[in-house]
DNA sequence: ATGACTACTCCCAGTAGA
């Protein structure tokens, strides 16, 4: 089965965009983000015309996620836990039932935090923390899951055409790479190198300064694999065409492909 | 280089993104 991440920079501005990439790359789950509109909003009706069953948390202008699913949702949760102040829609999980046991798939969107001097970079951090704690909890059930999403972090210089460039910027200062090391040395799978070493393998090209034009990228789009599913991947990749598309996101999918059989 | 581009919003100049 094939599950992917997608931040689309508006569902109502790329509705078009996200219908012809789900027939295109038929991901049986697809976590989308920043939708930037509220449930009511959202463009429901053409994607479950394409059978797809739509879950969102919106909010109005900013943020929020959104989950597609071919197989029915058996629970769906908005909210990441550990802070009941945080009112921002980035975060929402579903599980779906395979032909055995359960796939948990949880879609966010974690926040940018420039810039890293103020609160935003601190809020940031918490978030990763609470997105670590979230992971321990998932982790002790042994059942497979996924985080899936833009999680703004670029992990490694391999992963940014000019590494100097951002070496103050909240997306690759140590103490970001270290969170989302945190993550991975819980035993979550980042997919994507998991499957390649090649560097350059871009999520992210800025609107501005004809930055895809020259191949002046970021990964920051990442799914990572809890043990139960990272032993299911068969491959992973980046859907990097659409971002030649007439109005693109400034973000493209990334996918993987598990190992996993549906029902029916 | 206080830039560049896109999308949001009390509909339009200000904010946010990365």
């Amino acid at each position: 089965m094939r599950i992917a991440t997608w931040n689309v920079n508006s569902i109502r501005q790329r509705v078009d965009h996200v219908i012809s990439w789900l027939k295109e790359t038929a991901p049986d789950v697809a976590c989308l983000q920043e939708i930037k509109c509220t449930d009511e909003a959202f463009p429901r009706e053409p994607i479950e015309a394409l059978g797809y069953n739509v879950v969102t948390h919106g909010q109005k202008t900013f943020n929020g996620v959104a989950l597609l699913s071919r197989l029915p949702f058996d629970e769906t949760r908005p909210r990441l836990e550990g802070d009941e102040e945080d009112v921002q829609a980035r975060f929402l999980e579903g599980i779906v039932s395979l032909k055995r046991g359960v796939l948990r798939i949880a879609c966010l969107y974690l926040p940018n935090g420039n810039p890293p001097e103020t609160e935003k970079y601190s809020y940031k951090l918490k978030w990763m923390k609470r997105l670590a704690d979230y992971s321990v909890e998932r982790l002790k059930t042994e059942e497979p899951f996924i985080l899936a999403g833009d999680f703004n972090v670029i992990p490694a210089p391999e992963d940014v055409h000019n590494p100097a460039a951002w070496v103050n910027d909240a997306l690759f200062l140590p103490q970001t790479r270290q969170s989302f090391r945190a993550l991975t040395n819980l035993g979550l799978t980042d997919a994507l190198r998991a499957v390649t070493d090649e560097p350059k393998r871009y999520t992210f090209w800025d609107y501005q300064a004809g930055a895809w034009q020259k191949n002046n990228g970021i990964r920051i789009d990442h799914m990572l694999l809890s043990p139960q599913a990272s032993d299911r991947l068969v491959t992973a990749g980046i859907d990097k065409q659409v971002r030649a598309w007439e109005k693109p996101s400034d973000h493209v999918p990334v996918w993987v492909d598990l190992d996993f059989e549906t029902k029916g």
